[in-house]
DNA sequence: TGCTGCATGTAAACAGTTACATGATTAG
DNA sequence: CTAATCATGTAACTGTTTACATGCAGCA
């Protein structure tokens, strides 16, 4: 039984406040993508769907000229987030290319793997500086809801890309 | 640009020995599952994909009278898979339930979170021992090519097992 | 004038999963 | 005899991504 997760992390984001569909990307993919990554043309048409599931309402708002269309949860909303936050999270789907790559090495190959090898510290620290980007903001006097979660679920991230680090350079020569 | 990535397992798992899709499947879902899971009938749709593409070749096998179709990969078969070992491995999309729950959690959720993290904290131990047995086979006299890689890829996998262990030991509570 | 960022969306394609279906063989 | 395992498959669905498309506002 699959079921559209997207649904569930707009509900979530618009439990302390009404968002536009844009701005909802721009926290997903400046905040939870992390951990959780939805791709960009994904937002709207859930967001329409749940509009018209009565699970958030919208409303056109003006800055300016500029319209935006304004997303506020509903009580059915609430609901239907709480229904899915009480069932247990589901296994997630492993699938690691870089991983897959390196089980399939041979001696012949070792050299290319180097080079992913590479490439992966590289990317590993881009995410590092950019967690701790987000921990900063969020050790910061900001009032952010339930903020001792967001930071377990931050300091989990943390923890395993420093790992990951260590790992690849223990491992790659 | 996606592309079925199925193929490539398939593959990899060609490349040392001719396997049929029963193998496969059995290979995939006791040894890979870890860092690449692939859904059971995702096999012989592929397989016969690879087939029609000549980068696999069949042939049926009896054991006793029992028909087996025996898969063996072509030198086109071969290209393909280095030419995706060369590519750079993708960024596999993190979608990570769990921490999502922990993300949205509140004071007044955090029970059903609590039990959450019970059920995690199981499903965690029961991979490990999962691994360890993996690692005992591996360890063992057994003759696997390349073993040297295989056995980094399970390291990977226990150590951040281990301290996701270790993290929900912490943060439970 | 042109670029960047804000803002919203759609159509088509594809990958992957679920559920179902079948039958042979072997071990107890 | 019957349960488990070996063995192979398909149809339908659905979730997700890719690529494309549009237009306004502000700034240099």
């Amino acid at each position: 039984m699959k079921e559209k997760k997207t649904r569930y992390i707009i509900l979530g984001l618009l439990q302390n406040q009404s968002l536009s569909g844009y701005e909802i990307r721009e926290i997903i993919s400046n905040s939870t993508a992390y951990f959780w990554q939805e791709s960009d043309a994904s937002i709207y048409p859930t967001l329409r769907l749940l509009a018209e599931e009565g699970m958030v309402a919208s409303s056109p708002q003006f800055v300016g000229k500029r319209r935006k269309e304004v997303f506020t949860i509903t009580e059915q909303g609430r609901n239907a987030f709480a229904e899915w936050f009480r069932r247990p999270p589901e296994v997630d789907a492993r699938r690691q290319e870089f991983l897959l790559k390196l089980f399939f090495t041979t001696e012949e190959t070792k050299d290319e793997m180097e080079s992913h090898f590479k490439l992966h510290l590289r990317q590993l620290l881009t995410t590092l500086e950019a967690l701790k980007e987000i921990e900063k903001r969020l050790q910061g006097p900001v009032e952010i809801p339930n903020k001792g979660f967001k930071m377990k679920t931050l300091k989990n991230g943390l923890a395993h890309i420093q790992l990951e680090i260590d790992w690849v350079r223990k491992n790659r020569k």
